[in-house]
DNA sequence: ACTTTATTATGAATCTAATTCATAATTTAC
DNA sequence: GTAAATTATGAATTAGATTCATAATAAAGT
């Protein structure tokens, strides 16, 4: 017994029209496709769907069976449907969050407070834990935009820039560094570094600086809270580079002093990483100016 | 944007195979077959519903919803088509009946509760009303089972035989008709006859006597209930004629005197007209089977 | 009861969609 | 890097759906 949607779809005509001749129109289809596609119905089922010889057509009592399953299943489809139109368009949809950057939780969460404005039908979370492949998470679905400042070249990654920002050392204002107009890597050597808790590989100061000059800080410590990491600074208990936003909008720099790093000053991108099929859809274009909108915002100080 | 059932399936049987590779078998369709569907799905729906290059495939999240949807929908159908496989052999269905013998509720009445005990899935109800054109409303399917005394030979109806009885003249024993060995129409033409309260053009003892020889009796009294009318023919106020198993099953038989209704007497047979198609369903079989039993208890009186 | 009109059914031809077969392309595992 | 497994593709084939022309039939009108 093979039955289709086309099928319900056609029974479904005739009875709210009351004659082929008439569901024929709504259908698109010629009355004799309709007959034919009626003795399909009818051999499928073993039952007659209509009372026979008569004129316009009426339902059996079996066929009214079927118009009420038709009136469950129908809706149904034309729900799914709908969703994938939505889908495709954007309107609805998930947007699975990985960051590679620890300080972007700062901009981050007031960009997704707003997008759940904007967008109250997508599923917005942060994925933590998978920070090290993002974009193999990417790739697989797992999650659907990740943060990070180191593109590639991918068929089906796009990576969307997002702003510039600069590593920014920080000391105590009466630590000896603090008379140097900047900071090179060696100047790292003997100094107790307060970094986020990440591998150390995934830090600005690391991955830019000391690991390619092979250098060695004499201690790290690692503090989850910006804050808390500034406090430290202020306090003499190390030193730390954070990226120069973070500065900006935090409240706790009185006590500190901020310097380049080497001569000509590291900066540095963030990217937005979708999958390139995923590009137009709305809630990620709207992701993306808010970035920047809030990020703009946070990096222009009270 | 156009999704049939099959397209449901196939994604369904991917995902619970987790495999195009082991769907294939489930589905009874070649691997190729698939792949140019899996094709024909991704561009109606407009999304990939599959992450492509990955192997075995994996659904994306728009695939999960999919999935989601097919779970609602699939098994509503599977249902539509176990009802209608228990439609087609009578384990379920409707049975209204007409009759157009008033007489006939002595015995429908006790094989209608006996049925709906063989099959409770069987929506069963007497329909009233339509006793005079109950053959059009058996065709109608207003009805599916019609109580005649009428056989015609027509090919969207069967006439199933039931029983035979005999219309029988009943007056009180010491009436003056009492003392014939049987009764001619003639002898109505100074009678006052008690009739149930139809009209009389389907009562036997006029269709099969007076009206064929043109004569009226005095005077008719309509009464709904049997044994009132036993009890009036009882205390003279009138003669009736009624079926010989009534007579034979009521217990207010006593006062009364019995006559055949000329001198070879008058037989009838009562038949149940079901439409041709529905003649194999299990509970119209049941329904003729019970309706003999029935009967042959109430012919044998106590 | 007969004729007309409206409606549905049917058969053959045509067109469209689905499937197969053979094989290519890719991915994953080793 | 190679082999094994899996999916994709194109052309040919097959099956299914639709059309056109027309027949059949029921309902309505005369």
């Amino acid at each position: 017994m093979n039955i289709e949607l086309k099928h319900l779809r056609i029974i479904l005509a005739i009875h709210e029209s009351g004659s082929v001749q008439k569901a024929t129109e709504q259908l698109n289809m010629t009355q004799s496709a309709v007959s034919h596609q009626l003795r399909y119905i009818k051999d499928q089922l073993g039952v007659d769907i209509f009372i026979p010889e008569t004129r316009p057509l009426k339902l059996s009592a079996e066929g009214l069976e079927l118009i009420d399953s038709a009136r469950r299943i129908l809706p149904e489809v034309e729900k799914l449907k709908s969703r994938f139109i939505d889908l495709k368009s954007g309107q609805t949809g998930r947007l699975f969050i990985a960051i590679e950057c620890h300080a972007c939780f700062e901009w981050l969460f007031p960009v997704l407070n707003l997008l759940r404005e904007h967008h109250s039908n997508v599923d917005i979370d942060i994925k933590p834990g998978l920070a090290f492949n993002a974009i193999e998470a990417l790739r697989n679905e797992e999650v659907d935009l990740v943060i990070s400042a180191d593109p590639e070249k991918l068929p089906d990654v796009r990576f969307h820039e997002l702003f510039t920002y600069a590593p920014t050392f920080i000391s105590a204002k009466d630590h000896p560094l603090a008379e140097r107009p900047y900071i090179n890597a060696g100047d790292f050597n003997d100094q107790t570094v307060i970094t986020y808790p990440v591998p150390v590989e995934r830090l600005d100061l690391f991955n830019q600086l000391l690991i390619p000059q092979g250098i060695e800080p004499k201690a790290i410590r690692q503090i989850e809270l910006t804050s808390v990491i500034l406090l430290l600074v202020g306090a003499n208990k190390g030193v730390s580079v954070l990226p120069d936003w973070v500065l900006q909008s935090a409240r706790e720099t009185e006590l500190l002093a901020q310097k380049k790093l080497t001569k000509s000053g590291i900066t540095r991108k963030l990217y937005a990483a979708v999958r390139t099929r995923d590009s137009e859809k709305l809630y990620i274009e709207t992701f993306l100016s808010l970035s920047k909108d809030v990020f703009s915002r946070l990096a222009r100080p009270r």
